[in-house]
DNA sequence: TTTGTATTTAAGTGATTGCTTAAATACATT
DNA sequence: AATGTATTTAAGCAATCACTTAAATACAAA
């Protein structure tokens, strides 16, 4: 039967292929949103980004040689870290003399802090 | 100057040693909850995974097939992604015939409908 | 203008990711 | 017992990640 080749997949016979629909229709509609929310998700979700964001937003305003001492990294690790967040457009940098500090984005608080405020949630994952 | 070497950074003339200093005892005391919280974000920074989270949370359970199809991926790319959010604690396993059922886990809810929540921030980031 | 400081960029590397196809496993149904 | 269905596991692979070291850039200060 071609309808199984094309599907490329398992047949089942008691899948609810009304529910399969529905689904797909709202996952297309919120395409682009998932694609968005993935990526700043998957920016926070390295523990040296996450540190650096979490300290941006305490701190106010951070340099890379700042945040390499905090850390304990190097100067590159960092600032690799950095353009990651700023070609996302997440921080921001002012410049001060031969310094170079990162802030994050006005636009970008409300989605960071609570980003960071997952931090708070009690029982985040047995597991871990 | 030994303080440099070991350092293995730049010389910051300006640098505020309080302000290090209060930084790196502040993340040491959180060391482990920014791994945990990184992990969680990392599994969820991935477009199919946070699909199927949502849609886990929101069909309340499906089964590999069932995803599959809604999501337009082979059953063995789902399967994978599935297994590393079952390993990671964030979903659980149901058996019903030869199907089986994936939900998201109890203690998880709370940590997953936050991350999903995001989604609902207006002007998430305005670079992408 | 030379030196020093702060940062970025480049190149290289080993590890990890996310898929593919094929095979294995588990178990219903006939 | 044999076949079919649902799922997982394995192996392979190109792409990406996160670091390293070295070099380049930018600019302040002596």
């Amino acid at each position: 039967m071609l309808k199984y080749e094309v599907m490329n997949t398992c047949i089942r016979v008691f899948a609810d292929s009304d529910q399969i629909n529905r689904c797909r229709e709202d996952l297309k509609s919120k395409e682009e949103g998932f694609l968005e929310l993935a990526d700043v998700l998957n920016l926070a979700g390295n523990a040296v980004r996450l540190k650096i964001l979490y300290l941006l937003k305490q701190e106010n305003e951070l340099c890379p040689c700042d945040l390499s001492d905090i850390l304990g990294m190097t100067v590159p690790a960092i600032s690799q870290h950095l353009k990651k967040l700023k070609d996302a457009g997440i921080v921001t940098t002012k410049k001060s003399g031969q310094t170079i500090f990162y802030s994050v984005e006005a636009h970008s608080q409300r989605i960071i802090s609570s980003v960071l405020d997952l931090f708070n949630l009690p029982n985040t994952i047995p597991a871990l």
